[in-house]
DNA sequence: TCAACTGGTTGTATCTTACAACTTTTTGAT
DNA sequence: ATCAAAAAGTTGTAAGATACAACCAGTTGA
């Protein structure tokens, strides 16, 4: 892929940013048949952060409700999220994984794994180590 | 957002890489509403790589070759790329980006880089090369 | 010369998403 | 306590993005 040379950095985080968010669509997408890109993501959020609802979804993904609404309706009617009444016994629903779930995500991970392994595996641990740290800076909030 | 402390580098990255990737494309798409997330990846992608082919992109994004092909002729048909014959005249044609397409590329770039900049405004610039170092490794080929 | 390859298009089905209108539950102010 | 407003979620509808398969058009090389 040739390149101006942009002096831009800015940019260039913009740009190399936008290749892997292509990608990593793209990939995961053919990666797990059961497990496309976005009910993938929405379930490996759930379970990094069981107990959230689906509006900390809508936050997180910047996603309409009504999209996140019907990928976890989907989730659920595969057996793969339970969703249970709050603490309070009321509305704001509260979402973890089943044990299916759980399952099928760890297939996944190992699947996935393989290709995220590849393209680390000669970074020293310091720089997977910065890289993390950058992103969940970039990521902010 | 809570997260488990997985003492998992690897899967950090995946999942920030996770969520970046839903979050531009979101984001990319409420920006602008005439230069949508796939369409402005790929005029931008051919501003940085003039006389690049649709193959070319299908190779950079890991998209199926029909997809590039109607994604390039609706640009074309917009007026914001030009198709001409390759080198030899023949089959391999070649994209440009034309003025409109420039010009239009530019005012995406305007307000996107203000949100960019507020994430990256206390950002050394040390970290910010760092980053693009990084990602353009992670990216690879 | 013709088979195989490369680049590209079109038909079709599915997935993802947004927006708008709606229901239900919770909360707050009077 | 009551009722309006906010929050959480669902459903209808339409548009966009994508893959896969089948196809067409040039190019290349045996």
């Amino acid at each position: 892929m040739s390149r101006d040379t942009t002096e831009d950095l800015p940019a260039d985080v913009q740009r190399e940013l936008t290749v892997f968010a292509r990608r990593i669509r793209a990939q995961s997408g053919r990666l797990h048949p059961e497990l496309p890109f976005v009910a993938h993501s929405m379930l490996s959020q759930i379970a990094a952060d069981p107990g959230c609802r689906s509006v900390d979804l809508v936050h997180l993904y910047r996603l309409d409700k009504s999209t996140v609404s019907r990928q976890v309706a989907d989730l659920e009617r595969r057996g793969l999220v339970d969703r249970a009444a709050g603490p309070e016994g009321g509305r704001p629903q509260v979402l973890q994984v089943t044990p299916a779930g759980a399952e099928l995500l760890a297939e996944a991970a190992r699947l996935q794994r393989e290709e995220l392994d590849s393209r680390l595996v000669d970074w020293s641990e310091a720089e997977v180590g910065e890289f993390a740290r950058l992103l969940r800076r970039y990521n902010g909030d």
